[in-house]
DNA sequence: GAGTGGTCTAGACCACTTT
DNA sequence: AAGTGGTCTAGACCACTCG
């Protein structure tokens, strides 16, 4: 396995060529799953680095879920398909542009309304502080497939009801013209039925399954931005997402501890 | 902030004392949502470490969402809960202790059966070789919850058929006695009315709203070793869960490469 | 015993933000 | 100018796995 030359002018950091030199010998084909990637001290002499450089690199390629390590024998590629339709936080049209769909929107309603208790306290906003209320009916490909009432305050955006085409991408104008990035959401998901109104918005039967999405999208910082209620047709739409086993210690830091060293120092697992 | 003198002699690493000291202080609230932590050279020089323990010790407390840090600035406390209730891959065992709720099963069926074509194809597996079905009513303080119905290679655990107690926790028993530990999964979610059967098992009404998830649970190396799919109460089951923004870079390589340096020299994020 | 990843040190230069 | 995090070096010792 050999890897390019590294461009030692470049601004971009060297762990992340080599990271991106890897990232392509997997994408390519050229390393399998299962198979092992270049020991650090491979790295290290071949690209002329120092250790830490070339374990930098593997170390982020581990945090991707690209690959995984196992002491004293090496670190191997994971199964992980690259490629998976994994549920990130995607605004509808990402999601439906990542399927190949064309994303649309129906405005129902685009106004400013005051906060009511529950949305003041998901956003950390006062009650009755000023939001903007954006109510869509969101079709791909012309076909209905959910219906979706966003809530934003208005203090973060404060010429948005003005700009904003409503029928287009809410995020990327809030990442635009406002600098907000959506960095993580929480979300609620209960499976209902169709009501009346809503079967009649979707053009369903009454009755039909449905998602119903209650969702918090916050910032890295972990200020919270958008609060959004929405119904989606279960007929059309499925939900793919992979799920993760978080560290134990973060949630049951009193059992570890029981654990003693023995656990602990084969295994402080971090990322 | 003064953090408590490290213990030198044990064989827990300085970086992940350090990282349990800063959590502690974020627990207890000493460190609120938004105010910066200890810097590296704060740490370093007030511990007496190398400012790279120091930094490995932040960096996890990064990768884990408890903190964020600003180029310049410095590193601050997430305003996530810790204590969230997150989504993971959590056995129904699990996910109801979680919650305080007594977990338990009426088992319907537990035997060996033949892999069929889209089973054998999700665990990697030959079509036809010996997988061993669980087939279960999940119960919470005696409550049916939901139907599981579990397929897992035989060759992983020859004797499982005759030494598990299939009314206890599966991921237990996988782990304790055949090493085996679930690190992800990939699930699918869908939203559908409950069939007569579903709804008799169910002790619910016909047409009721369920969920029906069919999930996928691999070890760390990715290899796939459950086959899950069960269907779930809508009435007293909802999902909470985070999405997290993933990085382009892995979806998206040849966009990001267009971009050029002046995106990626200032943000080559990895975690 | 050779090779691997895990931890740690004591420096260094840089770009960035704040004062 | 001072402080911050981001990157990088050239070493070191350790526990672990494998032949």
């Amino acid at each position: 396995m050999v890897l390019a030359a590294l461009d030692r002018c470049s601004v971009i950091p060297l762990y992340y060529q080599i990271q991106q030199r890897l990232l392509d010998q997997i994408r390519s084909g050229a390393l399998k799953s299962g198979q092992p990637v270049p020991s650090e001290q491979e790295i290290a002499a071949g690209l002329g680095v120092s250790r830490m450089t070339a374990r930098q690199a593997l170390k982020s390629l581990c945090d991707l879920g690209v690959t995984y390590t196992q002491r004293g024998r090496g670190t191997f590629v994971s199964a992980n398909k690259l490629e998976k339709n994994i549920r990130q936080v995607l605004s509808f049209t990402e999601e439906m542009r990542a399927r190949g769909l064309r994303a649309d929107s129906n405005v129902l309603c685009f106004e400013t309304v005051p906060a009511v208790a529950e949305i003041a306290s998901a956003l950390h906003a006062a009650s009755g502080e000023p939001l903007i209320k954006l109510h869509r009916i969101r079709l791909a490909d012309s076909c209905p497939m959910g219906i979706e009432c966003s809530y934003i305050p208005q203090r973060l955006c404060p010429d948005l009801l003005r700009t904003f085409d409503a029928s287009t991408s809410l995020y990327q104008t809030l990442s635009e013209r406002y600098g907000i990035q959506m960095a993580f959401a929480d979300e609620v998901i209960e499976a209902a039925l169709a009501s009346a109104k809503e079967a009649c918005l979707l053009r369903i039967a009454k009755g039909s399954p449905v998602f119903i999405f209650t969702r918090v999208s916050s910032v890295q910082s972990g200020q919270a931005v958008e609060y959004v209620k929405s119904t989606y047709r279960a007929d059309r739409y499925k939900i793919a997402h992979r799920l993760t086993r978080l560290n134990r210690e973060l949630l049951y830091p009193a059992e570890l501890k029981e654990l003693g060293n023995a656990q602990v120092r084969t295994a402080p697992v971090d990322g």
